[in-house]
DNA sequence: GGGAGCAACTATAACGGTTTCGTGTTGAAA
DNA sequence: TTTCAACACGAAACCGTTATAGTTGCTCCC
């Protein structure tokens, strides 16, 4: 690789030292100002740029913050990486994105690989389904305890102190379920996912909160805890077909998707037959037929908070000891499968 | 924040020089077994890594590599992600993702500030819409008299000379038209891109291609090159209602679902009157009702082939002079819409 | 004319490693 | 006893910057 150029070649070539190359650089009042516009120019003529990488060794610092999300294929984290990398590069941070996969493992590793190697400065963490399965959370604490900053979001847990953002799934799934009842629906079911996933856990408690305030019965067979996101077919189909069912909410996407299809195969008509209400904004919904109404979950906006919030942690001297949680509000899209 | 320990700190403790910790901890063999004993058992304990940001100053080179795609929330480009970090990460490196969103300037600012701070190794670049529209590669051009290796992948030009992977867009639009002449249709349109694109003409040469190739004639009314991907209902509207089309091939998912959904509101069914097939692998073809065929676009292999041709020039030691183009083969998804 | 004060630089240490080149101590061959 | 290699370790330079602490040379003024 050809070598990039450096103070010490403009000070060589100016007859300077480097240290007058650096301040002229900084227009700093210590300098001449005819010397100070010779090395301007020069520099600029040779496209000199600083090595960040000798900068972030004398700071300590590196202005890259790692960004890591369970899964890319999906639009909502899509959204996310979208928001944090927008508002960090107009504050002039890298995002250097991992995925965990939905490892545990590999979650670790991330962490452990970027936070000892000085590779960056901070944290954004969106938990692996494997992570809130085990419940095991060192691997954060220990990077809070390294006086690194971490913000949490969307997937989180309360076992770690730190900044936090999330939407208000509870509360959209409450709307969701709402909307459902408001359009004459009784006999409402949920799909959702197993407990320990938080998301899923709160967008339950939504769904029953939802349909003990407007006097429906909660009926636990109506509820529907998938497992696997690969195999939910055979569960959603036996939920169709065993129950008396009007309206469904589906915490994500392609329990939506899947839903209808399956509802469609059975010869039955949605909206008519029975409602659909989704949850995140992704274009499965929004390109289905009929498309199909859902919690609009704004990952840009998350993202660009998080970003927000970890970079006002770094920039700030003083160790804050208080830790926020902001709460973003959805919102429900009213599409053709709830008419 | 905490400082974090170093081989100073480790050297203090133990009575020795920072060299003879260097050392041990590289298991050198000028080093005495019981101090390197005394040096590895201690660093352990204390969790010693050492400092990336340091080894880069030194070895002149960060094991960081870039990769600039033009839109994130795309199941395509986000395979791509997944595939070259999964590579890299296991090679060792880590990747920054950057987002051009499609912006001439932004790629221009991103690539800028990545190779003359000396962030990133080296470049893996998806070109935005603008840069192919402005056909200015300047950018690209001073990386590559940098040094500094750089590869493209999918979105590429000819005016630039590096690596490159794609995918045989050309032949895999001539598989998706024949297969649709081999079903019997007669009048098949083309839902593309304007010309510019790279990706867009490749694939519109295959379809005059097939259309030849099996003695049809070739009706330039029935190429459509969508301008606005935003905007492309309405002259796809317009294909639809003044031709007469019993097959329908579309560039990238949104065409084929926005033509799916159109002609389904005429009344009109697909497959039977309009088979449909698309283009790249995504969660839309895929839970679309009627499911659309589509030729396969492998964005993790495109994304692991290209990261692997990056590395192995960074890790090579003689400047290989000739550049090599790696095509990925299609194959075709056969679904519901073109039964 | 001998500081004081200032402008305009330069020298140096430090950031945290790696690496080359010593150097002091052994033990064994000559 | 001398010599000399092997061993075990240390000192110092270097990567490219920045910050702090000098160092000049000059003017000004009592």
């Amino acid at each position: 690789m050809k070598r990039k150029i450096t103070l010490k070649d403009i000070a060589k070539e100016l007859g300077v030292s480097i240290s007058t190359v650096s301040k002229s650089l900084k227009d700093s009042a210590e300098i001449g100002d005819d010397t100070k516009q010779k090395v301007k120019a020069f520099a600029e003529l040779y496209n000199y740029k600083p090595n960040n990488i000798a900068i972030s060794l004398k700071n300590r610092r590196t202005k890259n913050i790692a960004l890591i999300i369970p899964e890319i294929v999906h639009d909502f984290f899509a959204t996310v990486i979208r928001g944090a990398e927008r508002f960090a590069n107009a504050k002039g941070y890298n995002v250097i994105v991992c995925l965990s996969n939905e490892s545990f493992d590999k979650e670790v590793v991330n962490i452990d690989t970027l936070a000892h190697g000085g590779v960056v400065d901070g944290f954004l963490i969106s938990l692996s389904k494997e992570t809130q399965m085990r419940n095991d959370f060192n691997h954060l604490i220990e990077v809070e305890n390294q006086g690194m900053p971490l913000v949490m979001f969307d997937r989180i847990t309360d076992q770690v102190l730190c900044d936090k953002v999330i939407i208000d799934d509870s509360r959209g799934a409450y709307n969701a379920v709402s909307h459902l009842i408001e359009k004459g629906r009784k006999n409402i079911a949920i799909i959702s996912t197993k407990d320990y996933l938080s998301v899923g856990n709160l967008r339950t408690q939504g769904y029953i909160k939802a349909l003990g305030d407007h006097g429906l019965e909660y009926n636990p067979d109506l509820v529907l805890r998938i497992e696997e996101m690969e195999e939910c077919e055979e569960p959603i189909l036996e939920l169709i077909n065993n129950h008396k069912i009007d309206a469904i909410f589906a915490v994500n996407e392609l329990f939506a998707v899947t839903a209808m299809k399956a509802i469609q195969a059975k010869g039955k008509n949605v909206p008519k037959d029975v409602a659909i209400v989704g949850f995140s904004d992704g274009k499965l919904l929004k390109h289905a037929t009929p498309s199909i109404s859902t919690i609009e979950q704004r990952g840009d906006e998350m993202g660009r908070i998080a970003a927000q919030m970890l970079i006002k942690r770094l920039q700030s001297e003083k160790e804050e000891e208080s830790f926020s949680t902001r709460v973003i509000k959805t919102s429900l899209i009213e599409r053709e499968s709830s008419k």
